[in-house]
DNA sequence: GCCCAATTTGGAACCGGTTCCAATAGGCAA
DNA sequence: TTGCCTATTGGAACCGGTTCCAAATTGGGC
């Protein structure tokens, strides 16, 4: 009935004496709307997506997490879209869309194709990257490019010049944060007059066993490296777990620095580049909300704050370094 | 249109002519169908939803992880509910259920009260839980009580009399593993001719730094315990970072062993109990799945197995006891 | 006391599918 | 060729809300 969606709702005056009536009727038949009849008749599903790659990868479970807490202070209930593997991204994209399914969308760590953004908005579909960039979307990342400097420089700084990078692989085109710390661990080498030496750079898949694959591989050269720039702390427990298993000394033969700052790096005590991680799902999941009820006349980009945190694995005092 | 539906929905007969030029004109005008009304004439959301306690906690995720494999390759999508308070954790349940949002439902790590199961039972609304027992739902369990038997018991055959076992709050009505652990520490004490001590049993908050609290309170009484049983893997890291801190060599001095398997765990080499935490996802997931096709008659239990793992904080061969 | 305006309220149309029912067309047997 | 039965298809009702529109009621001003 008319009126009974009028009380509910409030948007129109109802006299004093029918709300009454109509709340207690409610209280009474202990009536609840139905919510797939609301979401048809005003075309919106009260609901957020969150696309995320491997739902393991604790950074971004980390994320989610932040992105969770917002959620849940909202009116917005939240649908976890698992995208396993690369090759079929797009088609989340795309199967989201047509779907009608969520009013919003939160791509974490996932950076959309052109056609993608295309598509969302032909759609109209509020998106907010988080952890990715693209010039027409809004999005809240980091200076990638800074924090490989920011690692980079600090290992130089402490003495070392044979530094190597162990990292995802840099074509990837779904991840850039991979290639903008490689720039940015270049550009500390060369500032340093250090020449780039493409066997210290190792590239696999993500995950602690290749990590450590990739550290067996670099203590096998002839000349190995003093020092290891980890593209993330999970990578950077597979190199630990190598040392550890060939007895060599961290930090007093070999210093190591990671990236995120998830919480296995406070247990591990790695040295690492912090990146808020829950902020970033907070931030994230806020943005996205409010791009909902007013669209920013264009895209947003929130830079979150890098910084360094000294743990164990990194000797500030005595390098060891050739 | 009447005859579109069919087509989609394929359940009575169509021509294979009309067939066919209805999907040209699906194709040419890029149509799909709207879910909301799909929803709305069908009575079923597609969506199944997963209450999960203290979204942070490892274990949680860890479980999460398997319910999202599962649910990617059905039909349904997930949405998620933290329950961030234990207070508020049965007005989630009422509101799931008044909102109809949902055709399915799993409650991971969270105990239901007799109300909740007479709410979701009134409703018909498909309920499993996933590491909580109620006999009127179906379930995937372990047996804590053998779990913590098993734990203690090999604490006792290190050579241990000086047990203590941190735990969450026992009196917590929603966190019944607490308690069967605690039955079965208490069990193989007595076996043993072991008299508990009050002293060696402290309960505290979740997490890793209240276990540490109690690490410290442990090592702080005349007469310290040998042998650590922590209810959870972060608790054991809690224990560890304090023996650390305080110079006690693990596990020489102190003898330690977790509950779960959680990934720090292996990278952290603490003995642990381990359940399939990602198993128990998946299962949980497929036995709602099913249940929500076909109800069972009666409630389900699927006992999912323990094995100990023994890693590098528990000696077998040296026992260091009293 | 009457008329007009404002406030309130009931009813109908609509959101976009699904499903039931009736009508049509086509095929086969008599 | 006619008639009946079946396969197919178009149309209408329905799911349960929201919202627009028109009608009814009330109040105020003249």
């Amino acid at each position: 009935m008319g009126t009974v969606s009028r009380v509910l709702n409030g948007h129109t005056a109802v006299s004093a004496e029918t709300r009454q009536r109509v709340l207690a009727a409610i209280a009474e038949l202990n009536y609840s709307p139905n919510l797939a009849a609301r979401r048809l008749s005003r075309g919106k599903t009260m609901v957020i997506g969150a696309l995320v790659p491997y739902f393991t990868n604790p950074s971004v479970v980390r994320r989610l997490q932040g992105v969770v807490s917002v959620v849940k202070g909202s009116q917005y209930d939240l649908i976890l879209f698992d995208v396993e593997s690369v090759e079929r991204r797009d088609s989340y994209v795309r199967n989201v869309l047509r779907r009608q399914i969520v009013d919003g969308l939160l791509m974490i760590s996932l950076t959309p194709t052109d056609e993608d953004v295309a598509e969302l908005q032909r759609a109209h579909m509020p998106t907010v990257l988080v952890d990715a960039r693209h010039p027409q979307l809004s999005r809240v990342v980091v200076d990638n490019v800074a924090g490989g400097y920011m690692a980079t420089r600090y290992l130089i700084d402490l003495g070392h010049r044979r530094i190597a990078y162990i990292s995802d692989f840099l074509d990837d085109p779904f991840n850039s944060p991979v290639r903008d710390r490689f720039t940015g661990y270049c550009q500390a080498l060369a500032e340093a007059g250090i020449p780039f030496r493409p066997e210290y750079h190792l590239q696999g898949i993500h995950g602690r066993s290749a990590a450590r694959q990739m550290m067996r591989q670099l203590l096998q050269l002839p000349d190995p490296p003093t020092a290891i720039f980890a593209y993330s702390d999970t990578q950077a427990i597979g190199v630990l777990e190598e040392t550890q298993a060939q007895g060599v000394a961290v930090p007093q033969h070999l210093a190591l620095i990671g990236f995120d700052n998830i919480e296995a790096s406070e247990y591990l005590h790695i040295t690492t580049i912090s990146q808020s991680l829950y902020a970033s799902g907070i931030s994230g999941c806020e943005l996205l909300l409010q791009t909902m009820t007013e669209p920013p006349s264009e895209p947003q980009e929130l830079l979150l704050p890098l910084e360094l945190i000294q743990r164990q694995t990194t000797d500030p005092l005595l390098p060891t370094s050739a």
